[in-house]
DNA sequence: TTCATTCATCGTACAAATACGATAAAATAT
DNA sequence: ATATTTTATCGTATTTGTACGATGAATGAA
């Protein structure tokens, strides 16, 4: 992108944007929602189920859990994934708190 | 990125995928608070505001407006935009949405 | 008309994201 | 000890995103 100009803009800016571009592919929703409903979290079973190779698979987990929406632990040659709730409620109100704010100031749209 | 596989996962999943995404930079947040702030709207205003070429501002705006998220209209020499409230609400309706569904199957966390 | 203003678009350069085969690492099974 | 299973990582190909200068189109001002 030339030179990214992406830390010019204020702090909360960059946080909400990181948050909203780790859920901008299909297959990180899609693997929330494997998590969710199957607490079993085998790196495995996501494989089964998205129609994606393990290798891409594995690199969307890594993403996913660089941003911290997601925790893993090793059980034995296998790895768990889980959903780190905390965290995703925490970026949900930052989300939420962004467009209440918009809203305030929402006056007479001017077209 | 190599035959985009996008299309092979649920249409929810893409049109929430593809709302982060339009929001996945910093300078479409920043955008969307400056049209909430000033009702004046006008493109060059922002190009005032942030730190980006006219041009690339004017890229954001095209890919705020082709999602929906913004209106635009023409004045004299000058373009006006808006936020189209209608859209950002049922958008941030769906997203919550499904923060909700994922939550209704939270169970006891494995890792 | 002529000039200045405003903005969208084109072309282009470079950075980042996506996807996968191949391979390595670690644990279990035989 | 050897083989199998499971997953992460590497290397790489391709696509998409980001950024900007330059140009053109449209309007208003002189």
């Amino acid at each position: 992108m030339a030179i990214a100009k992406t830390n010019e803009f204020t702090q909360q800016e960059q946080d909400l944007a990181a948050f909203a571009k780790v859920l901008s592919h299909p297959a990180r929703i899609a693997i929330m929602k494997v998590l969710a409903k199957e607490n079993a979290c085998i790196c495995g079973r996501i494989v089964e189920i998205l129609p994606l190779a393990q290798a891409t698979v594995s690199q969307h987990l890594k993403e996913l859990k660089n941003a911290g929406l997601i925790k893993g632990t090793v059980e034995g040659p296998k790895s768990c994934y889980c959903i780190n709730w905390e965290a995703m409620e925490k970026f949900m109100q930052d989300f939420n708190g962004m467009f209440s704010a918009l809203q305030l100031q929402k006056g007479k749209s001017c077209c």
